[in-house]
DNA sequence: GTCTATATAGGGATAGAC
DNA sequence: GTCTATCCCTATATAGAC
């Protein structure tokens, strides 16, 4: 490789991408706090020196695919917004969720590393979940006021965590699960439609008559094939 | 197991004792890989050199902690086996399980970096989780095959991963929501209740009739005030 | 904007005296 | 068993030429 400083000319500062470009992949792949800057700046076919003009400290790589982070997610949830009145769209705003959380997985992943280091991403992460636990609990506490969900307010706001909670954390738990030697586990399709068919299931047994049982089947489209989980080729998405 | 040569004077090498309390205190407190060897020999009061006379490798503390965990961990679960058949002193194994993995809170909090740089403890954590989630998984599957739980097989599987994924991440979770500047939240007997409160979540609405109403009923008195969620002060435990 | 070379710092780990 | 002193390595970040 190594195309060499194409530089002068054109590129209004997309050397800038390319190295957010190659941190997200290495971060992806290996975990921030193991991917030097050294690495970035092999990976993006640029010297140490030239990564430093660019960014003047790691965290500001970091933080700046934060940014693209929170910009992603909040798309995909913002345009929930909009259709949360069709409950039976709600697999669809998880899924789209988890894709987000996919692309940028090295966030949660070293999520206590990152903040301990970077108080600036736990400030913003913080607000995060904050907002999106108040989201998810203000939808739950709706639904059960309308009586589609049988569900105390206090039982409502812990489903409400619950999902928050899971939609955090599982591609994070396997991610591990399905860790070998080296890098994690790859991206799997998978993975995310297990991942669907959980959030759904803490929903679900909430729901009364008939939309439980609409919510079960769609459910249920999201459970991959009972193997044993090695490593099935990907059906469609 | 080594009474070996007890050192010279007293204490059958307690000095290995006051390094992996010292790292325990230490890795809890500011995570593991913001610890050095340095930091524990200080808190130890003891030199450098004497810790790698106890411990060659960082990673030998951290594998002889993690022992410590499991030991701790499966003697919650071993002695809630033989209570498994009365299903409302579920509550109490979950609070045991959860005070033990406070007190190891580091292993979960950084597990991913620990993971990463040590495989051994990754393959002995994976191992952990899959018996972890096999074992609640028959627990559910047994309750829906006797009638008291409303739950196809699948959601059976799919309650148990839930509440192997809750209970793993409830406190890394709260530990990042209530963390402000310096170290992350100091232990706090609420966000065990809560996460005890969580976890009946889960399983309360798959329950029929009079044994949901009981669940409900312990499950409420785990829900802590509705204070802002500052300090209020700790009920009994 | 980009490079090469280097400063600076800190962490894991060892050597050898006591 | 314990200490002091130190080696080795790697990571972030900078200096200055091109």
């Amino acid at each position: 490789m190594v195309a060499m400083r194409t530089a002068s000319p054109r590129s209004p500062s997309r050397t800038r991408e390319r190295i957010l470009d190659a941190s997200l992949a290495l971060f992806n792949e290996s975990g921030a706090p193991n991917i030097t800057t050294n690495h970035i700046a092999d990976a993006a076919g640029i010297s140490p020196g030239n990564l430093y003009y660019h960014f003047r400290h790691k965290e500001d790589i970091v933080m700046a695919l934060y940014g693209r982070y929170e910009t992603a997610l909040n798309g995909v949830l913002d345009s929930g917004q909009d259709a949360q009145d069709a409950v039976s769209d709600l697999w669809l705003l998880v899924h789209l969720a988890f894709e987000v959380i996919q692309d940028f997985r090295f966030i949660h992943r070293d999520l206590s590393d990152l903040s301990a280091a970077y108080p600036a991403l736990r400030a913003r992460f913080q607000r995060s979940v904050e907002a999106g636990i108040a989201r998810t609990s203000a939808y739950c506490l709706a639904l059960a006021r309308a009586g589609a969900l049988d569900a105390s307010p206090e039982e409502a706001h812990a489903l409400a965590t619950n999902i928050s909670l899971v939609t955090t954390y599982w591609l994070n738990l396997q991610a591990l699960r399905h860790a070998s030697r080296g890098g994690l586990a790859p991206p799997d399709d998978d993975t995310i439609s297990e991942g669907v068919f959980q959030v759904l299931s803490l929903i679900t047994p909430y729901l009364r008559g008939a939309m439980r049982e609409d919510f079960r089947r769609i459910a249920l489209r999201y459970l991959p094939p009972p193997s044993d989980r090695g490593d099935c080729s990907k059906p469609t998405a």
